[in-house]
RNA sequence: AGGGCUGUCGCCAAGCGGUAAGGCACCAGACUUUGACUCUGGCAUUUCGUAGGUUCAAAUCCUGCCAGCCCUGCCA
């Protein structure tokens, strides 16, 4: 990555860079950040700005920054997501080495944190059942009240929580509370529940334990074990900061980590939340949690996204505190921009209709050298067969073509794209009037590279050779769902997958590899499908479309 | 007896009392063997959600209002 680019973060999420710089001062590079995820689920780009955000910051200041997978509930969580997580971290290119922690790791020291908050007397464990707990609660707009089991004796509490400990009590029985105040407005301070009672096994810390840490408990408890000095998380855990701080402070911890929070983002068109995300998977209205149509870092990897441009665009939509919609343009913006100078620029026809050229011999073949992309001559050139018999894209073709349509039309010359001026003569249907092909003649003089001179032609067209062409299929995507008024926000698109199956490209994709990206000259960028590509029946993907200024009337 | 946070161009986003950066999108033009790329120009001054106030000076400070988001899991 570019240090001069790389810096811009620091142009915004001002607000972090400033409780930085005043915590630590002089030494910055002492920064820990942490990136907390719970394992039940694939990374989307939203939970991508998180792995950002706290990367990034450590990255910019030389510091460090875990990953620590926030496994305290048992019962949603899986080792395939550990995997995955991992992997997606550093597909984005973040180095994890040793830095890779499990919160089940701490459940012994978060045992005796809790004990010690019961011999301070600041924890009680409580008798009330679920529906209990949440009358006492309270609401939004009115007070709680105090749990009967509130003022336990501290050796009562200490026996219990224990018994809680060795498996004497059902799920649900029992909970240990922190006892701060049932009368504050802000509800996560009631006397929030730090330990519940599950007889599940953990995937990591196996049958060890029945009773979980809650995540308000746990989280402050891990960023202190672990050291952190910036913990980086998204907004709706401003109202838990409290909370966060008070355990913090109850416990004693010399290094006081700091929560800061800032906003996600949304993509136009996009739904992002895991709920759906996984109910779109095991309905299987999607191919996996990796299809491309997916904006899970797995899905838009194998779409082709280069991890360089969903950086980029993690970096130039900033960090802030204001809710935001993004237009998913942008993400192409950087998606485009990447690829353009390091993409191999080829033809394929995606749609096809058959072009005779009637002046030119039967059976001769030319090998026709054809830069590999102009902007990056580095990528040096490649031979594409031109013959007698082509095909072009069918929407290159007008019949009752308007002045600006640069394209092919009976009596019209356009350029063959490194090759030769053609005309079009003659229009070929069949019984049902449908067009099946277009006879052509060429001028010989006009081969690209000859140097000719004689007239300028306004179009030109790519083009590939029939016997030479390799069939492709070519999957062309839309969002999954459009955004709206409606009470959920969206509504599906029924044709969010095109698959073109009757497409052609030139006989070098023959040697793609399944990393490599192309330009299909005016179709857009494309690279092999992962998964259902197989030599001999290849599959494009389609990362983004080129931009167009043509407005068809 | 509700609390917290946020409002700067269509979309992001700088701005921290001295007179509205930048990117995306869009529009116009130039160039072009991709209608791509590139380049040039345009794109918030009856203006910073809104109404008042303080000040020589306000997007920046104060007050009221309005709008949006989050919070009543033994989820994270």
């Amino acid at each position: 990555m570019s240090e001069e680019k790389s810096f811009s973060m620091s142009e915004t999420a001002n607000f972090i860079h400033e409780c930085i710089k005043n915590d630590l001062g002089e030494n910055t590079q002492n920064i820990v950040t942490r990136f907390p995820p719970e394992p039940n689920g694939y990374l989307h780009i939203g939970s991508a700005k998180a792995v950002y955000t706290n990367f990034r910051m450590a990255e910019i200041y030389g510091g460090k920054c875990n990953l620590r997978f926030d496994d305290t509930n048992p019962m949603r969580e899986d080792v395939e997501y550990v995997n995955s997580i991992k992997n997606d971290i550093e597909w984005l290119g973040f180095k994890l080495g040793d830095r890779i922690f499990y919160a089940s790791d701490y459940f012994d020291k978060m045992y005796n944190c809790a004990v010690k908050l019961i011999e301070k007397g600041k924890a009680f464990v409580c008798d009330l059942t679920a529906e209990q707990i949440k009358e006492y609660r309270g609401t939004l707009s009115t007070p709680g009240k105090e749990s009967p089991f509130r003022n336990r004796t501290i050796e009562e509490n200490l026996r219990l929580f224990s018994a809680m400990k060795n498996g004497e009590f059902k799920d649900g029985e029992k909970t240990l509370r922190a006892k701060i105040d049932m009368f504050r407005p802000n509800i996560n301070m009631r006397d929030p529940i730090i330990y519940r009672i599950a007889h599940v096994t953990h995937h990591n810390s196996g049958d060890k334990w029945c009773i979980y840490p809650m995540y308000d408990y746990a989280h402050p408890l891990e960023d202190a074990f672990e050291g952190i000095t910036h913990s980086l998380c998204s907004i709706e855990f401003e109202d838990h900061r409290p909370l966060y701080d008070w355990f913090i402070n109850e416990l004693d911890f010399e290094v006081k980590p700091r929560q800061i929070e800032f906003a996600k983002f949304y993509i136009k068109n996009t739904v992002m939340g895991k709920r759906y995300l996984r109910q779109l998977v095991e309905n299987n209205e999607v191919d996996g949690w990796d299809d491309p149509r997916m904006v899970t870092l797995a899905g838009l990897r194998r779409r082709g996204y280069t991890p360089e441009a969903l950086r980029n665009f993690l970096e130039q939509t900033g960090v802030s505190k204001a809710m935001s919609v993004v237009d998913y343009s942008y993400l192409e913006h950087f998606a485009r921009e990447d690829l353009k100078t390091k993409s191999k620029v080829i033809m394929a026809v995606l749609d096809p209709i058959k072009v005779v050229i009637t002046n030119y011999p039967e059976g001769k073949v030319e090998m026709l050298e054809i830069e590999n992309n102009q902007e990056n001559e580095a990528m040096g050139t490649r031979l594409v067969p031109f013959s007698k018999e082509l095909y072009v894209e069918r929407d290159d073709f007008m019949e009752d073509a308007p002045s600006k349509f640069f394209r092919l039309s009976v009596g019209k010359e356009v350029r063959f794209k490194g090759a030769y001026f053609i005309t079009c003569n003659e229009v070929v249907k069949d019984k049902s009037g449908n067009i099946i092909q277009l006879n052509c003649t060429y001028d010989e003089e006009t081969r690209s590279g000859s140097g000719f001179n004689g007239r300028k032609v306004k179009g030109t067209i790519h083009w590939v050779s029939a016997q030479h062409a390799v069939k492709i299929e070519a999957r062309l995507f839309d969002f999954l769902v459009f955004s709206d008024d409606s009470e959920q926000g969206y509504h599906k698109n029924p044709s969010s997958i095109v698959k073109m199956q009757n497409a052609y490209a030139e006989p070098c994709v023959n040697e793609a590899n399944y990393d490599d990206r192309f330009q299909f000259i005016r179709n857009g960028y494309f690279c092999l499908d992962s998964r259902d590509s197989r030599p001999g029946a290849l599959v494009f993907n389609r990362i983004v479309p080129l931009k167009s200024s043509y407005k068809p009337e």
